[in-house]
DNA sequence: TCTGAAAAGTTCACACT
DNA sequence: AGTGTGAACTTTTCAGA
């Protein structure tokens, strides 16, 4: 689908604030608040947008601990099979099927060093795992775009 | 700050959709919408809560390519060094020093590979990197809480 | 696309536990 | 401390132009 430069600039809008009213974005790209809300909707409705969602402090909401775990998986796994195992972990934050050796790097966030032991225990476990190789995070340098944090 | 196990379910809820009314989720965990707007209000002021965002697919926005990039630094760098290194690049959505033989992981999001290489060329050529070691992105499986998502 | 009205949600003061 | 009710206000949402 194609974004023209309003759309953008709403997303943008949304982006950095989704509890904007549509009059107040509407007032800053030049529409009035139904069109801005008209396309939302169209966004929407195309899978530009998603969803909404909330930024959290993870430290704040007692996850002091986060990881980089990468999947080494069976051969006939697929990715919807590794989606389907991984989803229902409420630590995992994150994951994605990646090119290189891994299959897959999954970012994981728990409460402390503890947690993510056995959470990695758990994962490390599933029968599509073969194989598991971590990293811990020591410090978040840049954390744009609301990306990385845990609900 | 603590958080109870209400604060939890709120932001587990506001998390799944940001724009489900206070009456709404409160229906869910056996508030009224003052009682589930005053919680939400003071977990923003407390910081646990920093904002509400757009979810966003990046394809949709074009972009294209997703890829992780390990950081090999020189030894005298800090991390401060690095954040203020890789916060010029828009296309950087994430970084983070970690544990292990790299330095840092960073997450970068550009157009298309072409686009990346360019990027991954300026951030190879950092005076504080030493090497780098990057795979890409085949599909992302999961995304929770807003993580990951270019803006 | 905008204007204007109806429906819905937010946000407050006040009383209660 | 924290919560619920009801009213005022704002925003969303849907007509019609």
């Amino acid at each position: 689908m194609p974004l023209n430069e309003l759309d953008e600039r709403i997303v943008q809008a949304l982006a950095a604030d989704a509890r904007r009213s549509y009059a107040d974005i509407g007032a800053e790209v030049g529409l009035s608040a139904p069109a801005v809300k008209r396309r939302v909707d169209r966004l929407l409705a195309a899978g530009a947008i998603t969803g909404f969602t909330v930024r959290v402090d993870p430290a704040a909401l007692g996850w002091h601990t986060e990881a980089l775990v990468e999947l080494y998986c069976r051969h006939n796994t697929s990715p919807s099979d590794i989606r389907r195992g991984l989803a229902r972990y409420p630590e995992v934050a994150a994951a994605s099927t990646v090119t290189g050796e891994a299959d897959a790097v999954v970012q994981v966030f728990a409460a402390d060093v503890r947690h993510f032991e056995q959470v990695l225990e758990r994962i490390a476990g599933e029968p599509f795992v073969t194989r598991t190789k971590s990293v811990l995070v020591l410090s978040p340098l840049v954390r744009r775009y609301g990306a990385g944090s845990p609900g």
